[in-house]
DNA sequence: CCTTGAAGTGGACACGCTGTCCATTTCAAT
DNA sequence: ATTGAAATGGACAGCGTGTCCACTTCAAGG
């Protein structure tokens, strides 16, 4: 069971790296502004996050898990029931969704490591690969980093800040990826 | 006009980053490192290269250029002439050799800064998006990028190094993708 | 060949961030 | 109230960065 003043630590840190994390660029956030921020030593701090990616990862946990629950058991076509290639798209719309809300928190969580490493890339690398397979798509083991590749947060932050594009057009240029998986195997 | 210790210098510097490059991740090459390896001060080494990415820059510099006068006017499919489905799946091609062959300097090029800020990333996207134009996509603008993910230096290598696929592998998954040029605006 | 000043050099320096370590404090079970 | 295990926080060492400037080297002109 977890003490008291270490529950009431753990939430103010959680809620100073949420701040930070929300007006300036992960990558200028040190561990020494959340410990301040959160009027906690640096020592708590590394006790529970070795790094700013950990605290990103925890702060974006419970929206991931959502959108895994959804994908696993939630109605088609984003849950099972739906052909693979409607199925791929209404996950590229969840993600670029995913992404679009918690942007700073996403490119947060890969500073340093990098994105290959995190658990929640292994699950859309599952999901994607699988219905890969279902569409009977030869080599899904090549193909499956490749279509997941665009989803890499940093695309999506040049897309959308540099270039300035909506979220909907970008969902539509990846709704076009999914004719890989309809025009069947070549 | 550049001087002979100057010229003398550039080039030990350049031989003995190209070395670490090589034996070592990029981010685990210091300016010090490279500074100690071509015996020069620090502070020669920061008057021409404000940063290792500048280095691995200058190294790729005439690869980069020659697949880039390719693109513009060498024969087809890579150079004009052929279809632009064609044109892009040798572009991938194209891509996947010279990732291939400069893996590491690739990587360390883009340490740091994003990649979309080079200006090799700039040509790039200016070729594929020519060529969703040339096959009347909708919306080019918010294809290319997606498009030109696949190619990340980081995607690569994960493919290559982790998962152990091979270059020929890479190459046909990424030719999968050059279906949504030919099968039409949607 | 010598002078000259501009270009180039190199290493010391200050700074900021990281991650660790441990003496002290706080908690909750008895 | 006691106690020891868990938690805390700040000091510390180490490392890499980028700057600065006194010194050296170059090559052009007299």
């Amino acid at each position: 069971m977890e003490r008291a003043d270490a529950a009431r630590n753990r939430a103010r840190i959680l809620e100073a790296a949420a701040q930070l994390f929300a007006e300036r660029l992960p990558q200028d956030v040190t561990m020494d502004d959340i410990a301040k921020k959160a009027g906690v030593g640096r020592g708590t701090l590394y006790r529970r996050y070795p790094d700013r990616a950990s605290i990103a990862v925890a702060l974006l946990d419970e929206h991931e898990r959502a959108l895994q629950e959804r994908l696993l058991r939630g109605d088609p076509p984003l849950g099972p029931g739906a052909p693979p290639a409607e199925r791929l798209a209404a996950f590229y719309a969840a993600m670029v969704r995913l992404l679009e809300d918690h942007r700073h928190l996403v490119l947060g969580s890969e500073v340093g490591r990098s994105r290959f490493e995190t658990g929640a890339y292994g699950f859309w690398r599952a999901h994607v690969r699988a219905l890969l397979v279902a569409a009977r798509t030869p080599d899904p083991d090549a193909l499956v980093d490749v279509l997941l590749a665009p989803l890499a947060p940093e695309v999506y932050g040049y897309q959308r800040s540099v270039l300035g594009l909506a979220p909907e057009q970008i969902t539509r240029a990846l709704a076009e990826l999914t004719a890989t998986l309809r025009s069947g195997p070549s």
